[in-house]
Order: C-alpha cells, then structure tokens, then sequence
RNA sequence: GCCCCGAUAGCUCAGCUGGAUAGAGCGUUUGCCUCCUAAGCGAAAGGUCGCAGGUUCGACUCCUGCUCGGGGCACCA
C-alpha cells in the first residue's frame, strides 16, 4: 500500500534518476510508539527528503495524497518531524480478538520454518546438585525452546552428560574417601575432592550395600602419594592436583577397576537422578540425555578425527595430534589426541557437534555459561574443518548470576560444598518467582539475585504482578456466576464496537502485538521481551479494570467486555507457559 | 598483552536492530475502595544514556579510541 504510495509520488518526478531511487527504497513500517499517534507509523517521508531536496512534511502530504483507497485504514495523518500515521479501522482490533479466542492456546503460534534446532543447555557436570548458576540456564534454555517451538521450529533439546573423563575420577575418589571414613579409616579429605555432604549420603549407601567390601588399611592407600596441597604460614606447599590423581590411580589398584566403576556408578546414578528430578519439579523437561561415554563407545570421537584428518587440518608435534584451528580463525592449534594417546576434551566437543548436525539439525544452539566464550572459536573452526558451516553454530552466553543475601555476597563452590542448590532456592522463593526471576534480565547481563527480596511474599515480587492479573479475570468470571449472570460469548463477539473507551482500545491494541513479541523475541533469543511484554499487557489490563467496570446491567456491553477479558486471559496464559509460571485462578 | 560482556533515574533493569517528549518496577511525595480482589489504578518529583571523537536529515542504538567493573585466554573438564 505504502509502496504503491511511494511509486506515484515517484512518478511525479521529472527527473528519472531521483523517480528511480525513490522506487528503491524500503522504508519501514512499525508500530506507532504511543497509541495517541495512531496504530502504524512510517518513516518514509524522512527517508526522501536527501533524495527529493524537499521537506518531509511536504513529502508527506504528497505520500498520503497518493495513498489508495483500502478497507484498513481509518485515517492517516502526519506528525513530528514526518512521520506518517495510520489509524486502523476499529474492526481489524476486533477480528485479532475473535483470533485470540479462536486459536486459544494456539494463538502465537508461527507457522512452521521448516527448521530444526538443538538447543544445548544446563550440561552441568554430574558431581553435586544444580546450584542457583544452573537454575538460570535451565529456566533460561527451557522458556528459549519454547519460545522457539511457538516460532515454528522444530526444538529438540537436550542435556549434554560430562560422564567421562578425569571429574568423575575424582567423584569416585571423593565417594570411596567418604565410604573409607564411614568405616573408621582415620583420613584426611583431600583438597580437590568433592567436599559435600551429598557425598557422605552416597557413601552411606555404598556402604549398605557393599558392607566392607571395599575398605583397606590407610597405611596401604597413603603410602607413598605425593603431598597434598597445604597452606602453612600463608605459604602453599604440594599440589592438590598431582595428589588427587595419584589417589585415583591408587583407588583402582585396590579396589580393581570393577570396583572402581561400582562407586563411580552409585555417584553418578545417585547424583543424575537428583539433577533430573530437580529440573523436572522446576518444569524443565530436556528432549535428551547424551552421555558423553556414548562418543566413544559409538567411534564418534574417531569419526570426527577422521574427517580432520582426511582434511589434512591434523598434525603431530611433541608426540601429540594438534588440529590447525590457525586455518580457520582461531587464535591457536588445539591438541586433540594428547601425547599419551587419550583425546581431549575438545575432541569430544567436536566429535559432539558433528553428531549433532549429522543427525539433521540445521541450527545448533548452546546456551553456555560466559566462561566458556573461549570455546567458540575452536568449536566453529572445528566444524567448518569438517565441512560444516560454522554459522550452524550460535552460541549464547549467559552471565553470571551471583548470589546474595542482603547485602552479603553468598559464596558458590561446588567442591567446597558451602553453596545454594537450586533445590533450596526452589523451596524459599517458589517455582513460579525463581523461573521469572532467572529469565526477566537479559542473558547477557549479569544477575544479582537477592535471596531476602525474592523471599519477599509481597508487591516487590514482580511475578504477582502478572499473576494477579490473571486471577483478577478469574475472580470476574466467578463473581459472574455468583450474580446469575451468564456469558454469552457469542454475544460478545457480535457487540465488540461497544467496547470503545480508551483503556479497552490501548488494551485491544497492544494484546494484538502478542505474536510479534513471540516472533522478535524468539529471533532474539530473549524471553525479556516476553516478560516484559506480559508486564506491559498486564498493566494495561488492570488500567482498564480500573476505568471500565465489566459487570454491568446492559448484556450485550457486559458479554463484549467479557469477551475481552477471556482473549487477555488466554494470551496471559500462553505467555505464562512460555516462562513456564502458573496462572493461578485465586491469590 | 589479546578476546567476550556490561556501564541508561536514588536502586534493579528495558529500550523492539537508526526515529517523535529516553521507559518500567522498587523507593520518595500524593490522590482513589457504600462499586467485579487496593497483590490494583491515577498524578508528581527524579536523566550530561561512562568519557571523547566520527558516520547520518536524525545516534542510547552503528564505527574508532579511552576509563571503570565482570569473565576468559591448558596436552583440566
């Protein structure tokens, strides 16, 4: 329409080459930025006035001028510095509600991008309980699949399982320390172990189970171990890695290699279990759970090396394989197969990744902790020496969160044990309040998540805000009932031109913007936008509460009011699922 | 030294990929319940958008250089 607009005022041009650039351009329309200048606005009468040597009030009448005639627009006028203004006819607003009511939970819904998408997220090392860290990447990467899946792309995702390797030596080696004390062995708990008290439950269990099986004496496990790592008169003596690792090899000596894997596995099955429980109760639902052991038991770390490999992208150097990332962007070549033999840990990520796109996935998406911003670079040269494109690959870091209780900084060290589970936070603020909390800040921004506040049951928690809302039109409903009143909705559709005060049209007007939010906010991968957006809508609403009373004598006004309220509740509803929070009928 | 993120109201943060008078919550001042839940609504005060240049008709937004804060730069995972 505006384009159609533009080519006649083009055309009144003499001069072919201005007529021409007019043509070319591509100006924008957008939402009005307050409802009192009308529905849509443009920019392009400011876009033309370089072009066209004229002012752009001038322009813009010329634009509006050459405007046809069309059943959606209601007028059109220009203000400020040239925007153009458009007001929709009232019946477009009442057609998207009948959608909202129509399409119910569907509504938003995009159609299918044919696109499907891994997103990656949580992958917490399977060494303790989730802490508040995890809690925002999984409230985070749980509200960004379904924002994605509401989008229109196919989402899968998944948990990424750090099974192998040296951590769960060291889990083992923390278990069996525990399990030795528990029976009478006098000790002390290495520095690098695993020092929480969910340690000390595993080994209890062990314990039932296996009685003694796997006690020895301290003299044959301590002998001859390099010296733990000590701090004495503030000076540091020994290495607390050289002397964990020592004690791991020395586990598997006494208690042979099937005995190691028993203890590992009681850790590991008690611990993975805990995790998906917790997640589950916080409503996060991962599609899968890939064990990291699965790329070697499959051959996919060697698969991925071969590729390498065959690419020529692979050379030896000091007894190690190094993979010239330097090709392909990266500030340095990375080992992947170390000199004695064992592949690191890059070569899993990347053997990870390649599985991931050969099982069809067009986009891979990580939601990473922003100390892994490192890792980027490699993986993506990884990828595209494999043939894959690098972009296939986006990552998204997320800030820290600290925690804090008052003013007091709360320490997070997950092998010092002195830290919050996910599971406590979950208990003290509810479900509800922490998934808001976690996904309201951008990913991007650093979270200081304040224990005593969030514990606050009163008006500073935003997440009753929202809630109220939703149950505010609940309580209409029932009160509805109480007065023997009966909604008529189809009533309602037929008189929505009553529904005309300035609160009910701001209302009306900003809940049909519900799948633009979807769309950008899915685009960006911020449920901010979201959580603000449902802020917006509900402030509206309560504005609106205030100034039209909805149960009124006259039926027709009150079954359109009322139709009103069900279209909001329903959009409430389908935002708050997305955030993953309850709509509650009362408070 | 190099790389990533941040800096916007007293506090915590948005700002829709360059547009109109820079917004919200909390806090402060204040008005509104004989009327569907006052966990609400209305009004007011509060700003050199870290600093300095540049691009543009137009910059919180893009570019360059600084300053300050957070994080990262392994044959660890």
């Amino acid at each position: 329409m505006l384009a159609q607009a533009l080519e006649q005022y083009a055309a009144s041009f003499t001069d072919e080459d201005v007529s021409q650039q007019i043509k070319d351009l591509s100006p924008h329309i957008e939402r009005a930025r307050d409802t009192k200048f009308g529905d849509f606005a443009s920019n392009a009468a400011m876009m033309l006035t370089k072009i066209a040597k004229q002012k752009p009030r001038d322009i813009a009448e010329s634009i509006i001028a050459a405007f046809p005639e069309n059943e959606l627009i209601q007028e059109s006028s220009i203000a400020g510095p040239g925007f153009i203004n458009f007001r929709l006819k009232p019946e477009i607003f009442q057609q998207e509600l009948q959608q909202v009511l129509n399409q119910a939970s569907q509504y938003g819904c995009q159609a299918s991008k044919g696109q499907k998408v891994l997103v990656e997220y949580v992958s917490a090392n399977p060494t303790g309980p989730l802490h508040v860290g995890h809690g925002r990447h999984a409230a985070y990467g749980a509200s960004v699949c379904n924002l994605l899946k509401t989008a229109g792309y196919q989402v899968h995702g998944e948990y990424y399982v750090n099974d192998a390797g040296r951590q769960m030596q060291i889990l083992a080696t923390s278990t069996w320390i525990r399990y030795l004390a528990l029976s009478g062995i006098e000790l002390t708990f290495p520095v690098n172990g695993y020092q929480g008290d969910y340690i000390i439950e595993i080994a209890r269990l062990l314990k039932e189970k296996h009685s003694d099986k796997f006690v020895f004496d301290s003299d044959k496990i301590f002998s001859d171990l390099p010296d733990d790592e000590k701090i004495v008169g503030g000076v540091k003596t020994g290495d607390k890695d050289k002397y964990i690792d020592a004690l791991a090899l020395r586990t598997k000596e006494l208690i042979g290699e099937d005995g190691f894997q028993i203890v590992l596995d009681a850790a590991l099955d008690s611990i993975l279990s805990d995790i998906k429980d917790d997640l589950h109760e916080f409503g996060v639902v991962h599609d899968e759970w890939f064990s990291e052991r699965r790329l070697v038991d499959d051959g996919l770390i060697k698969h991925a090396l071969d590729k390498l490999e065959a690419n020529g992208t692979v050379y030896e150097k000091d007894g190690a394989k190094w993979f010239k990332a330097t090709d392909f962007g990266d500030d340095k070549d990375r080992v992947v197969v170390r000199e004695n033999g064992v592949t690191t840990y890059f070569a899993s990520d990347i053997a990870y990744h390649l599985y991931k796109r050969e099982r069809g996935n067009h986009l891979l998406l990580d939601i990473l902790g922003s100390d892994h911003h490192g890792y980027i670079a490699r993986v993506k040269a990884g990828l595209e020496a494999m043939g894959e494109p690098p972009e296939s690959l986006e990552v998204r870091l997320m800030q820290f969160a600290v925690l804090y209780r008052g003013k007091e900084k709360v320490a997070m060290t997950t092998r010092g044990g002195d830290f919050v589970s996910l599971r406590e936070l979950r208990n003290e603020v509810g479900n509800d309040a922490a998934r808001l909390f976690y996904v309201m800040r951008s990913n991007e921004q650093h979270l200081d998540f304040d224990l005593e506040l969030a514990k606050k049951r009163d008006n500073e928690n935003p997440v009753y805000y929202l809630q109220y809302a939703h149950a505010r039109i609940c309580r209409v409903f029932k009160t509805l009932t109480e007065k023997d009143y009966v909604y008529d909705e189809s009533a309602g559709a037929e008189n929505l031109h009553l529904v005309d005060s300035d609160s009910a049209y701001k209302l009306i007007s900003f809940m049909s913007r519900y799948p633009e939010i979807i769309e950008l906010s899915a685009a960006n991968r911020a449920p901010h936008t979201l959580v603000q957006y449902l802020r917006d809508l509900s402030a509206e609403f309560h504005s609106f509460y205030n100034s039209d009373k909805v149960i009124v004598e006259n039926d027709n006004l009150r079954n359109a009011r009322l139709y009103l309220l069900k279209a909001v509740q329903q959009v409430l509803q389908n935002g708050f699922a997305i955030i993953g929070i309850s709509a509650p009928e009362q408070m």
